[in-house]
DNA sequence: AATTGGCACTCCAGTCATGCGAGTGCCAGC
DNA sequence: GCTGGCACTCGCATGACTGGAGTGCCAATT
């Protein structure tokens, strides 16, 4: 239907509408981009872009605007992903550069993305259902509180204080140390949880004498294995909606909800596909159903030693793809590389 | 100058203006409020409110709004704080009870807090300055990772993962942790960090063999400590800025970068004085040093088992004082006395 | 068959004039 | 000190008009 210089004009629609802000008509095109063919033309395929809905007129006689359509065609067929230039590297280097624990690689990562695209960054912590229990620990605070420490190999490290009821002696507690060792120590996190039900089902005769207060431990461990299965985000650079605020026909009400729920995000990202580069892309209206029916999000795969976890950026649907697709990407990689390096450190 | 009706009209127009987000004029306020002269009588008063700059008016002849200080004007002399309602009272008990530790509770706080006033709500974590260190414990994870945690007596729990380069046995490890011990446990933060200052300018005797090991834990330990003395803060209901967009004459990109620095707001609510009731205001220009010329704050201080911290809302100058002054207050003192029982449980 | 120049047409955005209404300031009188 | 009255000032909405940008279509050209 559409002509092979049809699309190209679609690009150059995308191109200058994303650049200037202003419906593009067919003058503008001719003039910023060497078609070798007049003004008329141009506006025969106009026509043809129009009948199969990848641009509209905002009025009857004014240029045109991308649908969101018209978008998806663009990102699919169309778009060329610059790679950085050697600036921008420089920038995403020196942002992640040095070490840290897996929190602050992510929020440096968040950081240098929200910088370099002028949009609202997000990363996904990488998956843990899969990632394996390496240390379970318990410290006694006196008064019958304990704090309860569980380490995965993916690096994280997350803690809970609850109140047992009672102080142990330093056999006791080795002992019910011993016990979550073995009950959870080189299992994936998904497996240990269910080890830990059936565990309180069928009560252990291990520790009868501290029955409860063992429980409330167990079940302190319990709720933090299932907050590691929950996916966590990181996000920065909410504020950047309200500068682009003019590219929100609407309120950005919904936007900064849904940055404040991050539930949404997290489903958002996840229902993404990607293509063959890892790269996935949710433009407009197909993000209806979560409310942000103006917005689109790019992002990129990255790989945390294994568990494959999501980077991107969240903007108004008349955004840059080319540069956010190449900017996402090269940070994925960046942080791909950091987080190998730093298991291998280990 | 201004006599004591005229003060009764500024009320009115700041109710009025509050209620009705409209310039009030004169006629509007006979109708409204019961003040038995007539609307000249009340032009006149509104001339002295104007020449004194509680009110203005935006255009020649239109009713008055009230600048800045006419805001201070009526916070501090003429608000009366209705008490809450039943079922704001219950709302607020439903939202914080239930147990949990420090975090939990304060984001819960936060919570009640946007919930109930509409506005971004702001809550002070208690100044750790003064906290004392109840615990430090060392947990070796295998391949020379370390990890270090401290607990402070006012519930708060700080892990980090550090890279010593090294493995102990147990007894170097018991060692150093008594060493830490000695120098930390029952000390202020604030003394605690003056300490290890010390210690590594003068390097210990005490184990020369993992002489650099240790300090990497010491160091470690250190920089938990200093995040201990910043404070920190919890927010939540940003989106309330967009909603109520109108209300601010530029953008909300001030407040959304205030939001997400924190900085600012740490800052902002640090310098705020409160009055005997421990209620605090900041209006509109007041808050032009930081950027925030078009906001009001008002906080209420709460006691967290000896420290002082405080609680707030963040929203536009335009915005009902009294309500939030009175709701502040409501949920300080329910923070207040969850946190009393929650440390006698203990 | 594709391209082009020409032309009539549409519609937006800005400008100007007009009228209305709300609200003020001031003054003379009570 | 309060009040009613009155002239005055603006802001705002309305409507008419214009210029300009851009389209759609058609007949002519390659």
């Amino acid at each position: 239907m559409v002509s092979e210089r049809g699309l190209q004009v679609l690009r150059a629609i995308v191109q200058d509408y994303v650049d200037t802000r202003e419906p593009v008509g067919s003058k503008a095109i001719v003039e910023r981009h060497a078609f070798g063919v007049s003004a008329a033309t141009i506006r025969n395929d106009m026509a043809l872009l129009e009948d199969e809905e990848l641009i509209v007129a905002p009025h009857t006689s004014s240029g045109r605007v991308p649908t969101d359509k018209g978008y998806r065609v663009f990102v699919d067929h169309l778009a060329e992903l610059r790679p950085l230039s050697p600036g921008q590297r420089a920038a995403i280097a020196s942002f992640l550069d040095g070490s840290g624990d897996l929190d602050d690689v992510l929020v440096r990562t968040v950081r240098a993305l929200t910088q370099l695209t002028g949009q609202v960054a997000i990363v996904q912590y990488p998956s843990f259902a899969r990632a394996n229990v390496t240390h379970v620990e318990l410290v006694q605070l006196g008064g019958g509180r304990m704090l309860v420490i569980v380490v995965t190999d993916t690096g994280r490290v997350s803690q809970r204080l609850t109140f047992v009821g009672e102080d142990f002696d330093d056999a006791d507690l080795a002992r019910i140390r011993a016990g979550l060792g073995t009950l959870l120590v080189g299992r994936p996190v998904r497996e240990g949880l269910q080890r830990i039900a059936e565990r309180l089902e069928g009560p252990d005769a291990q520790a009868p004498a501290h029955e409860r207060a063992t429980d409330e431990i167990v079940r302190a461990v319990a709720e933090e294995l299932e907050e590691f299965r929950q996916d966590k985000l990181v996000m920065a650079g909410s504020a950047n909606l309200a500068r682009r605020e003019s590219d929100f026909r609407g309120s950005i009400y919904p936007l900064l909800e849904a940055i404040e729920e991050q539930v949404t995000l997290l489903r958002l990202m996840g229902e993404m596909v990607a293509d063959e580069h890892g790269l996935s892309a949710s433009i407009g209206r197909e993000n209806d159903a979560f409310g942000l029916g103006e917005a689109s999000v790019v992002a990129s795969d990255y790989d945390a030693t294994g568990s494959l976890a999501r980077v991107g950026v969240l903007g108004p649907t008349r955004m840059d793809y080319p540069t956010n697709l190449a900017t996402v990407r090269a940070v994925a990689r960046y942080l791909t590389r950091m987080l190998e390096q730093d298991d291998s450190s280990r």
